[in-house]
RNA sequence: GCUGUGGUAGCUCAGUGGUAGAGCACACCCUUGGUAAGGGUGAGGUCGAGAGUUCAAUCCUCUCUCACAGCACCA
């Protein structure tokens, strides 16, 4: 299905396929529709102008929404099921409570919302009822129909039905726009199109309500907060159990819930947002980390460590205690015979007390590019809504590093972060990543032409390794342009980890200047940047990619040794003390349990190798290897499955 | 922060206006078992915190707090 832009004289239409095609005006759907046959091999073409597939023989209107439907579509384009359920669903709260203000109800990943104004909670009772309603509306098969408006007429209708929303909502849209007014049988909604033909192409066992949860009203938390219900829907009841089952699989992935069946962290009351890393999650923290110095100090980074509680003199200076100050915490300090309390913050970034760093001593140019990196612990009051798992939270480590460098250094330096960053994604097991440029806001520091050559820097950067990425206009920090780099967690909600942004301002606020080679004092440009974000963050993103199955080299025990019979536990001590030898995390599992119960117990936690010994293993000098995830074992001598493992748990950075 | 829903044993959850229960986990005993739960016994809870209503509150009301879903936020 493809919308069309439309000219006065012609007709532009972006077929299925990509290819772009025009068409003079005045020309009908049919033609559009055959001319479209012969080019698109096996699909027969249905059109819909707005909808309604009738009217295919007269002129497109220069207004029409016109829509392709392919035959590999099997029925209506699911954008429009999935439109068309807004709709209907609107109509079904809006039969059983009449009372009810509507909105806008827009189609998103598999399926839909809309929001509404209501005094009184939607139960789920209420979402059950409401499905049932929309059924009624499916079966009745009503068509669907609309008319262009003009404003007055809008307007003076939504005022007469007491709907504010829709005149707020109208008023915003541009005068020169006609409005359109859909039918649902009765119902109607101001909506842009296109739509179904009648309600009974809504297949009627294939959507299903899924929750209701506050949203504002237009975005805005100034604003009303409305009550927003969201459905997914499916051409048929198969995919749509399909999805369901695939949101189960992926809750079974969930962070939070590894990280307590694996005994990884847990979080408690008294520290909101703070977390308690246990052994095993430790580990795993411990072998990132180790793994990212290895790769920062062959990256050409020094590393440091700055201080955490640091006087608000310094947030002053750097204008974080006037911008940050609300997200900061707070730490009076109450000194013997001060007259006044000594203010500090908790640091909530780095970047102040690294140009404390830089400036401790006079800089030359041939000092440049100076990288300085810090696992540096930051704590930030996150509002107590935003709070997810490992995902957000107050205290965290960054994997911080400032690069000083001169503006004709960023293009180089952007594309060996970028070139490092790719390493890092790929060694940990993610196959693709989103970069995200963002450009010069309205309000700035620095020239444009500083910024046009930054801008410049950061897109050529990102072109010398791949040429797919999105442009956020004018979202860049006040202080610079910035490229994000997002993952994507195990329900498909996306998170920031990377980040790259050249900042023009800090170094002249906080005064950092180097000799240049004409021997005159120079502002350095501070090049921002992470790869992991924060390794909260990126190892609650490594646990849900995984599903908790690390490779060995992450995995927090990576073998469990385990004797069938008491008598081969005296074995399997020597074994771990063998491996442990050899580098490997292993440990011995000597309880009076048969070894059905080891191994069930073993797997659930997804150690990924177990060693079962018994009488046999004893007498042979081998050991019995089960792999998380197989089934079967196989036996091998001890000191080829111990080479086999040293090997397999090498970090990649350290492999041959 | 906002809207809604929750907080009962380490975990997953039942339950009641008269101060509590199951399964798993844990401890001890029996069992020496060959690749996803052997059996028995036992210990374990200020029912998130505070206030109110009541003869009596884990249960009803209010406030706070934390968590979950979504929204807003993420400089």
């Amino acid at each position: 299905m493809t919308d069309v832009a439309q000219s006065q004289r012609e007709i532009a239409i972006t077929l299925p396929d990509g290819a772009k095609r025009s068409y003079p005006a005045g020309i009908t759907g049919l033609e559009i529709a055959a001319d479209i046959s012969k080019s698109l091999a096996k699909s027969a073409i249905a059109c819909s102008i707005d909808g309604r597939l009738s009217d295919l023989s007269q002129p497109i209107a220069a207004d029409a929404a016109f829509a392709i439907h392919t035959a590999r579509d099997e029925g209506p384009a699911l954008e429009l099921i999935r439109h068309d359920c807004a709709h209907i669903m609107a109509r079904a709260v809006q039969e059983i409570w009449p009372e009810v203000k509507v909105t806008i109800g827009p189609v998103i990943d598999n399926g839909w919302y809309y929001d509404f104004d209501r005094d009184e909670p939607f139960t789920p009772d209420d979402l059950a009822l409401i499905e049932t309603r929309m059924r009624v509306i499916i079966a009745a098969r009503d068509p669907v129909r609309f008319e262009v408006w003009d404003r007055p007429r809008a307007i003076a209708h939504y005022q007469a039905t007491n709907e504010p929303f829709k005149v707020e909502l109208i008023e915003a849209i541009p005068e020169d726009q006609p409005l359109r007014m859909y039918w649902h049988g009765p119902w109607q909604d101001l909506c842009r199109g296109p739509h179904l033909v009648h309600t009974g192409q809504v297949p009627p066992d294939a959507f299903k309500l899924m929750s209701v949860a506050g949203a504002y009203w237009r975005g805005d938390s100034r604003n009303k907060m409305l009550q927003r219900i969201y459905g997914v829907a499916f051409r048929n009841r198969p995919d749509l159990e399909a999805h369901l089952h695939q949101i189960e699989e992926a809750q079974k992935r969930d962070h939070r819930k590894l990280g307590r069946e694996m005994e990884l962290f847990h979080l408690q009351e008294e520290a909101p947002g703070m977390v308690f890393w246990h052994p095993n999650g430790w580990t795993i923290y411990r072998a990132l980390e180790d793994y990212m110095r290895r790769r920062l100090t062959a990256a050409g980074y020094k590393e440091i460590r700055t201080p955490q509680v640091v006087d608000r003199k310094l947030w002053e200076a750097s204008g974080h205690w006037e911008a940050y100050q609300e997200n900061m915490f707070i730490v009076e300090v109450d000194e013997d015979h001060a007259r006044e309390k000594r203010i500090n913050a908790l640091k909530p970034m780095n970047c102040p007390c690294h140009v404390q760093i830089y400036n401790y001593g006079l800089k030359s140019y041939r000092d440049l590019p100076l990288r300085l990196a810090e696992f540096g612990s930051c704590h930030r009051y996150e509002s107590s809504g935003s709070m997810h798992g490992l995902m957000r939270v107050r205290g965290f480590t960054q994997d911080d590093a400032h690069i000083f460098c001169t503006e004709d250094q960023i293009e180089a330096e952007c594309a060996a972060f970028i070139e490092l960053l790719s390493t890092v994604y790929r060694d940990a097991g993610f196959a693709s990543f989103d970069i995200k440029l963002s450009t010069r806001p309205e309000v700035r520091v620095g020239s444009d032409a500083v910024w046009d050559k930054a801008e410049q820097a950061l897109e050529n950067a990102i072109l010398k390794v791949r040429n797919d990425y999105t442009i956020d206009p004018g979202e860049g920090a006040f202080y610079g342009p910035k490229l994000d780099f997002k993952l994507t967690d195990a329900i498909g909600r996306e998170w920031q980890c990377g980040t790259f942004q050249a900042d023009f301002n800090l170094p002249e606020r906080l005064g950092a200047e180097y000799v240049g080679e004409d021997g005159g004092r120079h502002r350095p440009v501070m090049l921002h940047r992470a790869i992991l974000g924060s390794f909260e963050r990126f190892i609650g993103i490594l646990i849900e990619n995984y599903a908790g199955k690390f490779p060995l080299w992450l995995a927090p025990r990576q073998v469990v040794v385990a004797p069938i019979v008491t008598d081969a536990n005296a074995y399997a001590e020597q074994l771990v003390t063998a491996l442990r030898a050899a580098g490997l995390r292993a440990e011995a599992d000597l309880r009076n349990e048969k070894i059905n119960y080891k191994v069930r117990e073993h797997s659930l936690a997804k150690v990924p190798v177990i060693l079962a010994v018994g009488g046999r293993e004893v007498a042979d000098r081998t050991v019995s290897v089960r792999r998380l995830g197989e089934t079967a074992s196989r036996v091998a001598a001890f000191t080829e499955i111990l080479t086999e493992l040293r090997d397999e748990a090498t970090p990649p950075d350290l492999r041959p």
